[in-house]
DNA sequence: CTGTTAGCGCATTCAT
DNA sequence: ATGAATGCGCTAACAG
């Protein structure tokens, strides 16, 4: 493998010059440069990374924080990771994928060794612990999701309590008088997950404000639960005519319960899912879905750190991004997922 | 940053007796090594990766190239990833995600310039140029998947032929005579992509085996061509009883397909598809499977590139893994996914 | 068993 | 506008 010294010595110039001119911190003549970057490229030669990132002190690497400790992966969060690299790689950085179950070990390898120039967080909590010791640190990074308190934090999310909002109102101006959330599961809500109890947030607020009977219930990810869910929901609600869910696992065994119970969808019942595109695009015709931004949020999530990165200090950036709803036309009854 | 130089002079100890204690490739006393370790402790010491991977010649770093150009996105590759990334993480080697649209660049500076030890390459062709260019070069890689030739390269991948054999012979077993395969899109077996040609074998000669009139067809991945697939197939044998797939987006409009023909499922139509458990699980009982063992072929990959980094070794190690058939029980017709 | 030293490939400060 | 020299943090000879 070439380096940086056998350019200099083909161009016959020395080794600093062929830093200059790659980096363009200092005036090159035209004629040297020439010679330099034909040099470069008689011999195909290409930086090491290593050797510039122990001179620079920079690694032009962020890391994504991913422990799938809980059962939760989805193409949801795929889309997240896939995106995130890509813009990465566009801005010139590398991409690290970290699955450590042991996060603060990982935290502090990463951002004390200069492994990585920064790091994007995801699955957030209300209060969650690791924003606060990387900002102590006052290490670089972004959150796919947000906190309670983002101080001085960059990052971006899903406005869930919009996009249930957005949901109920959609079913109210369709003239459904009784529409149920089917949120996460009890637990997540318990431990304070930030989609969950946005949701719980949003739909409560909107029923008050449209005059609705707020009617909630946490449910497990698994068809099962999401077939109680609804058969419980109805029972209570005999004129139930509209669901709204976030609770992804739990949309297939609604389904099935709304059949049991004689409900084709959407005739009888109307069901609007906050998922990706890709999962609605799953299903035969009639899931009607809030789309979820995905692909985007882990865009961003990468360009706001990388920002931060090059230059642009102060003020964080903070989005809040708004998903529309998409009405899929049904050819029959929903059999989907 | 605590480096080498303050734990030697902290542990009042030589820098290269501080490497070899954490290294152990030398003999260290006993009483030194704890001084050491004290230090290491005290400090918050941790090794600096481009430090290390610039005097070694080794990153301990490997990169999964991840080409998400066409809409394949899946939990499958998430799977894939995710478990790579965690078998690479708990053999202390870091994990990079490359998804760079222009691969023979990114393959030349990642293999070339040190950044990494090894790649893990997917979504593998038959003749799929990658594998040569690697090998020409002499830079060790491994695959998920696998191609026409695959000498002296490491690979895992999904015996898709049996996959569908076992399939097949299931329906035959419970009494099905006529069993369609509907496999991925035409483009896809044009191409050369190996689960399509490689389940459209393992069907044919199953059919064959045992006596069954072979009707295959590809489709799109969508649940509009899984429909209209179902549909056709019906019409041109109306006794058919039994579907095998690989083809994940199609599976809800051939359920859909199913309904509006009349079909019950799986009462009067079965329906066996190969996907992950995780995508099996989003659907309300009924969707008979074979399990895609990702997260194995995941794990696998990344511990066979590993293990000839570590070891030096050919042979290569090839895998081609059987999945078995999980029947799960119906409460009733299937709506799934 | 331990210390000294020479790089690894590059960015950067000093010179000129 | 260019060169020479230093050092980033570490591994691995080379010397005891």
């Amino acid at each position: 493998m070439a380096t940086m010294a056998d350019i200099a010595q083909r161009a016959g110039v020395s080794l600093s010059t062929v830093s200059y001119a790659l980096s363009g911190k200092r005036a090159i003549s035209e004629p040297t440069r020439r010679r330099v970057l034909q040099a470069i490229d008689d011999l195909d030669y290409h930086p090491h990374a290593h050797g510039r990132a122990l001179a620079s002190k920079r690694s032009r690497t962020i890391a994504l924080f991913f422990p799938h400790r809980a059962k939760g992966l989805s193409e949801m969060h795929l889309e997240f990771i896939t995106h995130a690299a890509e813009a990465a790689g566009e801005h010139g950085y590398a991409f690290l994928l970290s699955t450590s179950p042991d996060e603060d070990a990982e935290i502090l390898r990463m951002s004390g060794q200069g492994l990585v120039d920064g790091l994007i967080l995801m699955e957030i909590t209300l209060d969650d612990p690791r924003a606060e010791r990387l900002r102590d640190r006052g290490f670089p990074f972004a959150m796919i999701g947000h906190r309670r308190d983002n101080a001085g934090i960059s990052y971006v999310d899903l406005d869930f309590a919009d996009a249930v909002e957005t949901a109920v109102r959609h079913l109210v101006d369709a003239g459904h008088h009784a529409v149920a959330l089917v949120n996460a599961a009890p637990s997540l809500l318990a431990a304070g997950y930030g989609p969950a109890v946005r949701a719980l947030e949003g739909y409560t607020r909107t029923a008050a404000d449209v005059g609705l009977d707020p009617i909630a219930v946490a449910c497990e990810p698994t068809p099962r639960a999401g077939e109680r869910a609804l058969a419980e929901l109805r029972a209570a609600r005999p004129d139930l005519s509209g669901v709204v869910t976030i609770n992804r696992e739990a949309i297939g065994g609604m389904v099935q319960a709304a059949a049991d119970l004689g409900l084709a969808i959407p005739d009888r019942l109307s069901l609007v899912a906050v998922v990706t595109e890709r999962l609605a695009q799953l299903f035969s015709p009639t899931l009607t879905t809030i789309d979820f931004p995905a692909a985007e949020m882990g865009r961003l999530g990468a360009e706001m750190l990388i920002r931060r990165l090059e230059g642009g200090e102060d003020p964080p950036t903070q989005r809040l991004l708004r998903a529309a709803l998409t009405v899929r036309q049904s050819s029959g009854p929903y059999r989907g997922p």
